[in-house]
DNA sequence: AACCGATAGTTGAGACTTCAATCAAGCCCG
DNA sequence: CGGGCTTGATTGAAGTCTCAACTATCGGTT
């Protein structure tokens, strides 16, 4: 088992040795990267086949479906997507083009953009929503005793939430 | 609270009504969302900053490094990772024209195509590997309380394993 | 030996994301 | 009012991934 470890550097100085991953941490965290990969891999298969869109797509879509007047401005989208501001933009005229969201001009500030979504994003929501909840039932909640699922939730969370911030950290 | 739900159609035909999620369900999967979107992003970003190469690129090259002589076929890699022979290939291509790997024609099959991790791989490999550990536990490892974090690699590995397909799915 | 379906890998086009640069509008301060 | 900083959003180029089509080899069959 000594030759083949994946640890490049086994003698490094004592100062500021690397904490390494514990050999129970690797196993979980590989199990993270193979289970992230394949669930993604899935939903995107499922939603591209069945409705044409990708799982960002979707994403945006519900976030829409659940705004007042079916609105968000782009950057409140972005942020509640973790994604890009770029990403979006590029993600929503794509999704404009199709018809299933226009862009509006941001009443109080002239800045913004508010991207709503048309009958026709309406309806594909409601026609794909099914197949997709089946699809995260399958590859995911219900393969899952459900304490288990609810505790990878707050997990989940925890690593949205991301490290704790506090005042010595540079972030300027 | 009713008005917004993102439930586009509540009332389906009782036959083929979806098993929508609760409403905790529902918490936990977009925490998983989130939570795998950082995390993804902040790994993705350090390695790139510090040593220039993508998670992808990363995984790949610790794959080699545990392999007798540091050689894996393309196959295997991709089967390993679980990423399509198309992805795989792409992304040797461009570390093999960076110097980081090399590609050896397979001996006892003609059709195999070994990949190979260079010398310069290696150095990448041991200059990044600290870094890229820290980035894991800060944005993930240290987040949790070890047997949270347990659970969860338990939990994403059945996720990876993937629904159990019986004999009544229609696979082929 | 010639065939045929399955497997290994590559290729190129199109779709998607990232990154840096850009533009426009808001905000603050003297 | 008139800078100058900050925020919101877009753009285009470069990089990456997916998908379908393709080539080549292997294995089993006759």
């Amino acid at each position: 088992m000594a030759e083949t470890t994946p640890r490049p550097a086994q003698a490094v100085g004592p100062a500021d040795e690397p904490r390494w991953l514990t050999a129970d941490e690797q196993v979980a965290w590989r199990s993270y990267l193979l289970g992230s990969a394949r669930l993604a891999e899935a939903l995107n298969r499922q939603l591209e086949e069945d409705a044409g869109i990708s799982l960002s797509e979707y994403e945006i879509l519900v976030r829409l479906s659940e705004a007042p007047l079916r609105t968000i401005r782009m950057s409140e989208l972005a942020a509640s997507l973790m994604h890009s501001r770029s990403r979006v933009t590029h993600t929503v005229t794509r999704m404009q083009k199709r018809g299933l969201v226009d862009r509006r001009t941001c009443l109080d500030d002239g800045r913004g953009v508010n991207c709503v979504m048309t009958e026709a994003g309406w309806q594909l929501l409601v026609r794909s929503a099914p197949g997709h909840v089946r699809a995260v039932r399958e590859n995911l909640v219900d393969l899952l005793p459900a304490g288990q699922f609810a505790a990878l939730g707050e997990a989940m969370g925890a690593v949205a939430r991301g490290p704790a911030r506090d005042a010595s950290d540079v972030t300027g």
